[in-house]
DNA sequence: GGCATGACGGTTATGCCATAACATGATGTT
DNA sequence: AACATCATGTTATGGCATAACCGTCATGCC
């Protein structure tokens, strides 16, 4: 994301958890302004190192409770088969994303497809499953990689 | 999974293994036939407790290296949102599952739904993208517990 | 037989991911 | 000021996963 992006999304974000009565702290904002910044994920250490420019001595847990806050606003996501978080590209709406995760270069995409999600929803009407959080990351490699490959 | 059902996995497991010349081994029958008896997915460590009943003194990487086995042979299949691992229910031929994971029972139920891959596989061409292992995992209420809430 | 090779597994140690539990501080309300 | 509530600091610990090294055993080759 560049810096543009990144002050959109922050003032974003502002107003979003003005609007709810959630408090987008010093250290929230914090955590937020780092995911946002990286153009890959962070694990919650890797945020942590990043975090000691600015805070004395953190420690996990809070950055794990900023990690928390801003799941639950939906600003960022957790990426299960990475142990890594990322910064969400459009927080205004509440949605469930799918992820493309490349193992070459460690680029992320998020995409929204309404096709996978319907057919998602289609199978949970089909078994009864009430979905609370749907996983859908593809581990693979990414277009630009795998011409380099082709190439190569 | 039980009896009958685990009998016929293992058998058809030996089989597999066989005609590929892979070794199925004791350790990794035993890491094996502990995840297909579990009604539960099971973390490494579950199995490492559940391991000592058989075997001396048993240590992680034993386990993993069983996992790692079992995972390539398509064996069994891992949970990245739990952290834990599950017998495939059909081992037969290669494939990718989806998983529907029930947080208040902990049953999880492996579905094969050609939908779902058929949605995947249209927004993978229309990315680029070329997945190697697509992770689908929804987390939710199963049907049963689902009912019970409603009557409860 | 003697011996190289390679897969498997034992053993020890360690590193990363994540949270429990308790203390302290900030904020808003009456 | 007194209080309730939420956020954060602090210390310790537990769970997940792998690195590195070494012994063992089966197999194939001379």
């Amino acid at each position: 994301m560049n810096k543009k992006q990144l002050t959109k999304v922050l003032g974003g974000a502002e107003k979003l958890c003005r609007k709810r009565g959630a408090r987008l702290t010093a250290r929230r904002r914090t955590v937020l302004e780092l995911l946002c910044a990286s153009d890959k994920p962070l694990s919650a250490y890797e945020i942590l190192d990043r975090m000691r420019a600015t805070t004395r001595n953190p420690a996990p847990p809070t950055v794990y409770r900023a990690l928390d806050f801003l799941l639950e606003q939906g600003l960022i996501h957790k990426l299960e088969s990475l142990h890594a978080f990322v910064g969400c590209t459009h927080p205004e709406h509440p949605h469930s994303s799918q992820f493309l995760i490349c193992g070459d270069c460690g680029e992320v995409s998020e995409m929204e497809n309404e096709a996978i999600l319907q057919s998602l929803q289609t199978a949970e009407r089909a078994t009864g499953f009430k979905t609370r959080h749907p996983v859908v990351e593809l581990l693979g490699t990414c277009a630009q990689c795998a011409e380099k490959h082709q190439s190569g």
